[in-house]
DNA sequence: CGCGTTGTGTACTGATCGGTTCAAAACTTG
DNA sequence: CAAGTTTTGAACCGATCAGTACACAACGCG
């Protein structure tokens, strides 16, 4: 035993995390990591062995949180199964014009990086794709119980919805980072949940 | 007049555009730029003043001739609207699936640029948000074309269904890059006709 | 207090970044 | 062919890139 940390490893991976976020991961340097988690370079190589493997960790704790969040709002089962949806197409709302008020939206790290290194990037592309089928079988699960309680078109299998919702979610979160406002993006909610009604 | 150029300055932008719609932006380096035109430093540079020039002019001919194959589609007043909407969906699918057989499909760099750079780079918002505008307008149009004949739904105003569209298109784009199969695009595709359908 | 261990700051590494300089090559025009 | 203009390749620029070396500071433990 000898020296400890004067910094919290969560925080710091929080710091770097919001630094990929904003900036993507090429675009963000090491130095930019230094100022955003305050920490100097040795402690971040000490800590995380590269920014390569940063980046990994700082992403997967971004799809845990997110994703998290959102199962739980699909797996209330005291609601109606569309009117999760309709909860989960809020929260997506809220996420992308709370976190930065002035300014454009940032979007979501996880459409952030498919978009620029899933295709490149083995490592990344597994933790995209784990976190993918976690949501996909979450939402395939809220549809069958919509479709099973009547609330959800029945004529169209419930993995194909699934995907029609993900895809939805992934198109506000680029049409918030095109300037889309908050209006525009509950109009394509209520116009996706209309194609999900029955 | 004196030494000309001996090579097409159009065939060099389609090859750089080629570079950075596969890497992006960030990750595209000027020696990338010479490999993939063939050129050298002076002859990119003396042609194109800088990267980001450069990048701006292949991300307007990616545009330009994008939404005009798109708006091709979309004013062929022969067709029903809905059809002419399903049409386009199909031509975003061809594109996602032909022009890289082998590997993972590259998206579209107008989605792509739009996520890695349009909230940080002014110049290059303005050539997205002229575009954006160009394709809305074109969705918005065939919308009203579709309501009037009763082949789209009339509930919800145009504008607010063309943004839903191109929503839909980002989302499919975006799920290609995840690695959605073919079907998988055209399951979103087909659910979000009926969003639209009367 | 002092030994052993670990974290931290500074300085440094070679490589690569975007961009420039410049002389020679290549072409048009007279 | 010669004068004048432009393109081209290669060498070069300072800055920054991700990552490392290392001395020293700070702590736990005996």
């Amino acid at each position: 035993m000898a020296r400890p940390r004067l910094f919290d490893e969560e925080r710091a991976l929080d710091a770097a995390m919001r630094a990929f976020w904003e900036k993507g991961y090429e675009a963000t340097s090491t130095q930019d990591l230094c100022v955003a988690t305050g920490l100097g370079r040795s402690s971040i190589y000490n800590t995380f062995s590269s920014k390569h493997d940063l980046f990994q960790r700082a992403l997967s704790r971004y799809v845990d949180t997110m994703t998290a969040s959102q199962l739980e709002i699909l797996e209330d089962a005291g609601r109606p199964a569309l009117e999760r949806i309709a909860a989960l197409f809020e929260r997506i709302m809220d996420q992308e014009f709370t976190q930065r008020p002035e300014g454009r939206s940032i979007g979501c790290l996880s459409v952030n990086t498919t978009v620029e290194s899933a295709a490149r990037d083995p490592e990344i592309d597994r933790v995209l794709a784990r976190d993918l089928r976690v949501r996909l079988d979450a939402l395939r699960a809220t549809v069958e119980a919509g479709q099973r309680a009547g609330d959800i078109v029945a004529d169209r299998d419930p993995e194909t919805l699934a995907r029609f919702v993900n895809a939805v979610i992934g198109g506000m979160r680029v049409s918030a980072q095109g300037g889309a406002d908050r209006t525009a993006l509950e109009g394509i909610a209520v116009t996706a949940l209309g194609a999900l009604k029955r």
